[in-house]
DNA sequence: CAAATAGTGTCTCTAAGACAATATCGT
DNA sequence: ACGATATTGTCTTAGAGACACTATTTG
């Protein structure tokens, strides 16, 4: 058997965030064909030649196009066929990146963030990819510490409340949200910080313990690849 | 920018069946280069030609290599590097199958069933990529009905916790087992069915309910891609 | 009826949620 | 002291596992 056609290889990244409390998506405008113009997932060929991996091609895309080095990167699924691209038959790793707002800067036409729940029409099959992103994350905070990705380096209990809220899109038991972090032993008060400000009882701050920094815990439940 | 580099697009599939109540993966031996005459995972080129997806690819590879049509394959993940295939740059998309053993024909050397827990050296990374099936296979059995594609059309509850427990690797506690079976809903008793020969009470044969024959209950954990 | 496995009833234990009391700020 | 939010204590409830009992077959 002879060499089959070549196919196209990319690698396109969601890179998910919270803004008002709603999971936006980071959109970038195109600057080539095809779709020119149009937003559309970071995305890029993987490069034999710079890349030791599909995911240092995400990795460097991200990097490249939108300035970003994101602490999560996980791949969510490979997307192929021979229709997705106009170029031609094609296959596209897909990455789910998270990032808190903050650490995201947006220039109000090259780069946007758009709210999940009202994504604008996307080119290729972005939009199943950024579907695929968003039930990975959803379906992740349920037993994993994810969401913490989506917060900056300190953070408050009541406030990391909110984003598993904003993620799950329903509210959770406050006693049993506390009980859980507790027994997770993921998070450490920060000693001496809390909040100030409100007219109310201060809330302590919080860190992911330093042997957690980049090793999310799943509780074993062994789902990432 | 000009195309890169044409990258090695192929896929894998680990398939994996039960014997002697342990996870065993099918192996072939390959017929050419590179590692001929290597026991290795069913695996071949993504055909732009021929196939319409990845999966499409992998479901043509388990038909054209081993003979069989699996009624569950799912992508396990995309593994890839210059390393991995000493052709070059290559990326391959992995999937899994799951088959009961009685549709599966081994001959002793083209085709062979190995046990999971004690694999030869093999190729590639395929190592790596069984390890994720098994790790995978392991993780959806603790909340989903998946283990019941590694039995037949019809098995008395009693064989289909042996088949839990053979693939979690540890005892299931029996009556909670039938309480899940009994509200997942999916299984339904064939009427007048029973096994019959040992001298001991005779077991319920039971059967996926129709509804369920194609589409896997996920407990709506929003898992699968 | 004895042996063996199938199937069920029920108690206990653990984890999650509800509810509410207490704590600590700014004004 | 009052309003507001943080934090903790404890009761209730739902689900999982332990254990033991009943059921049905063959020899």
């Amino acid at each position: 058997m002879v060499e089959p056609t070549p196919i196209i290889c990319t690698v396109d990244v969601t890179l998910l965030t919270l803004q008002d409390d709603m999971l936006h998506v980071l959109l970038l405008k195109r600057d080539r064909e095809p779709f020119a113009g149009a937003l559309a997932l970071p995305g890029g060929y993987v490069h034999a030649e710079a890349d030791q991996s599909a995911e240092d091609a995400a990795a460097r895309v991200l990097k490249e196009k939108a300035g970003i080095v994101s602490p999560y990167l996980e791949q969510l699924a490979t997307f192929s066929g021979p229709g997705r691209d106009p170029r031609g038959w094609s296959l596209s790793v897909a990455y789910c990146a998270l990032l808190p707002a903050e650490l995201l800067a947006v220039d109000g036409a090259e780069r946007q963030l758009r709210p999940v729940a009202r994504l604008p029409a996307l080119p290729f099959d972005h939009a199943r990819i950024v579907d695929a992103a968003v039930q990975r994350v959803r379906s992740k905070s349920q037993y994993s510490s994810l969401p913490v990705y989506l917060c900056g380096e300190a953070f408050t209990l009541p406030r990391l409340q909110a984003v598993y809220e904003a993620v799950l899109g329903e509210p959770v038991n406050k006693v049993s949200f506390r009980r859980k972090m507790d027994e997770l032993g993921m998070l450490e008060a920060i000693p001496g910080a809390q909040t100030s400000g409100g007219a109310h009882r201060p809330a302590q701050l919080y860190r992911l313990r330093r042997e957690f920094r980049h090793a999310l815990s799943m509780l074993d439940r062994g789902i990432n690849v």
